[in-house]
DNA sequence: AAATTAATTTAGGCATACCTAAATTATATA
DNA sequence: TATATAATTTAGGTATGCCTAAATTAATTT
């Protein structure tokens, strides 16, 4: 059994290459917190475990082995946070905090369970997608609302979760994966954006809209 | 914020205090399965602060605030218990191990959702009590099941949670908390028990009598 | 009371995972 | 190309919680 530092580091290895392509000992030590010596060590550990490789200066990549460890956290967080969501009743900018320390000690029966009663769901609160049982990812073609223009039409797709005043914002103007919205206008010089959500009028800054995802894009 | 294994260590000593009245280094490092010596290091710790009073060879108590973290932690894994065994449909016998690991990870606004989600309860799958959020424990008077003779009839309070099984065996029969019965027999010489579980007949030795508790006794 | 046995404590070690500080290597700039 | 800066690694140190082995203290037996 891994250390839940261990998988903690996996993940984030995997989040990272994901975001930024290559993954160095810096970015990933800023990314978790902790100094670059000690992410160091951490690699130098993993690498031993066949679990990824690693040349000096190089930055990390994950082995299969360790890319199939990283999905299975990542479907643990997802899904809990779906589950102490809708089953629960906690508010979506909590979610990420409780997953993150359940995601370790959470056995496989109980995330079986948790799948059956959310009906095998295949994204999380914020639209993050939930790796299948057998790692499989499958993600929905998403832009970022910042390549919207007046009179487009959409539905939420994903929004980020790292912020949870962020996420406070977004909720209170219901601007929750599914919702549907209408741009209505898009001011100029990097300006905001004013859209049409259910009937209410709302104003998304642009540094917000950043952070939004959409799809179905009509119009 | 104490570490997993002090919140490991207040909670058995508060058990063991109820079992066996004295707690004393051995019994202590023998219920949590680690070396004596170990456990005087923790105790130690604990004494700085101030959770447990200890005198050399005398055994170890919990000050007023040691005992209160050991309810809460108690309160946590009963929770837990009921929970799993009720929304998430874990087998009896398999919450004490689930609710083992993640007592030390659930947040207070989870455990009070899940307490609502519940129905405020006061007892565990095995019948034991749930702590309340101050710490107070309403334990219904039970006798052991050994105590009863024929003829008599009662209903099943609590049953001993640490061998699933164990508890695999008695729910084979019906046997939970809550469920009803009468003794049609009791074989002379230690011997078997004879009894009627919602008229079917089953037959329950002695070793197995001496983890079941009962109440309300008649006849 | 002396000797044996049991319980407890102390002492010394190990592994994990973190840290800071210094040394090294790589990259960018002049 | 030489130098400065940035990134990475190494070295040495901290704290936790576990271990074994030896020393001490308590309890039991003869």
């Amino acid at each position: 059994m891994l250390t839940q530092a261990a998988e903690d580091y996996l993940k984030s290895i995997y989040k990272l290459q994901e975001k930024v392509g290559k993954v160095s000992t810096g970015i990933l030590a800023e990314y978790l917190k902790v100094k670059p010596a000690s992410a160091t060590g951490m690699i130098k550990k993993l690498k031993t475990m066949k679990l990824v490789r690693h040349e000096r200066y190089q930055g990390v990549t994950l082995t299969d082995a360790g890319k199939a460890i990283a999905l299975e956290v990542i479907r643990h967080h997802r899904l809990l946070e779906l589950y102490l969501f809708k089953a629960l009743g906690v508010p979506w900018d909590g979610v990420h905090e409780e997953a993150e320390k359940l995601e370790h000690v959470i056995s496989e029966d109980v995330e079986a369970r948790m799948d059956e009663f959310l009906g095998y769901p295949t994204a999380d609160p914020h639209g993050a997608p939930i790796p299948d049982k057998n790692g499989v990812v499958t993600k929905t073609a998403s832009v970022p609302m910042t390549d919207l223009c007046s009179g487009q039409s959409c539905i939420v797709a994903e929004v980020s979760d790292t912020d949870s005043a962020m996420l406070r914002h977004l909720g209170s103007f219901n601007l929750y994966p599914g919702t549907a919205f209408r741009v209505i206008e898009v001011a100029p010089f990097e300006g905001p954006y004013t859209i049409d959500v259910a009937g209410q009028q709302v104003i998304i800054g642009r540094e917000v809209a950043k952070h939004i995802f959409v799809e179905d894009v009509e119009g």
